[in-house]
DNA sequence: AACGGACTCATACTAAAGTACCAAAGTTCA
DNA sequence: TGAACTTTGGTACTTTAGTATGAGTCCGTT
């Protein structure tokens, strides 16, 4: 909301700027009354264009990120996530173990405290959570 | 880029009215110069905003949108898929079978024809392929 | 030094998932 | 009509996942 009414302070001033420029060049007779309108009318235009931009990048860019301090409150350790995010690759656990260079036994063991953490009964779960509370990478 | 011609066209044509009209007010002396050029900047202000917001929604969508023509490639069923958008919110198979109102043999059944479907070992890794191939839900 | 937490691992067991095989009923299409 | 497919379901079995218990090592903090 904030930032609106700061957009639109931002163009009612650029409105008046440029009236004062075309008004001026208009008089000195540089300038026809059509040719100030056609390009006011494009830069504002384009203004509009960016803007929009602007905002839309902002918002994809939010949706990608991982709610790193999600991560934090849930006390998941860097161990925890990245059997996490194997299982969220459809590993299994002896997969995991091999690619972590563990034993399944370990790999059971930081499992069963991500469902913990993550209020899980089984992974398909655990992932569907995760999913939700944005930790997990889309890949 | 066809778009962008057709948009810009478009914008043309629209100034050259908008001049017409301008103008003609501004003779018969019930406009200023400062208002028709302020009226003609916002204006084209918003058709930026709203052509580019057109422009995204239809990007975004693209993204949401589920490849259903890739569902009838690996020939799932409509059953089928139910039972894979079950999975992956994280149930278990009693639970789907309560859903769906059936028993826990079935969606074993259909469990199964997904894994050959997808060429898949476990249900974490059916998630995860399916996810890959967009077809099923974000959500 | 003592404590707590992360990481590792094992064992024993249970539960759930996954596989194989079989079968029946209904629908669609050549 | 017969074949193919979908849907449903059972039984028997294997494999994987999940739980419980216990233990050791290392590191940081009090």
């Amino acid at each position: 909301m904030e930032k609106t009414i700061l957009i639109f302070g931002a163009l009612i001033l650029a409105i008046l700027v440029l009236f004062k420029l075309s008004n001026y060049a208009i008089y000195k007779g540089d300038l026809s009354i059509e040719l100030a309108i056609g390009v006011m009318a494009i830069v504002f235009f384009f203004i509009g264009l960016f803007i929009n931009k602007r905002l839309n990048n902002r918002k994809s860019q939010e949706s990608i990120e991982i709610d790193e301090q999600k991560i934090e409150e849930l006390q998941i350790s860097s161990r925890e996530y990245e059997v996490l995010c194997e299982i969220a690759k459809g590993a299994s656990n002896k997969e995991i173990a091999d690619t972590l260079f563990v034993s399944e036994s370990t790999i059971k063991t930081h499992v069963s405290k991500l469902f913990l953490k993550l209020d899980a009964k089984r992974r398909t779960q655990a992932i569907k959570i995760a999913k939700d509370l944005n930790i997990i990478p889309e890949l």
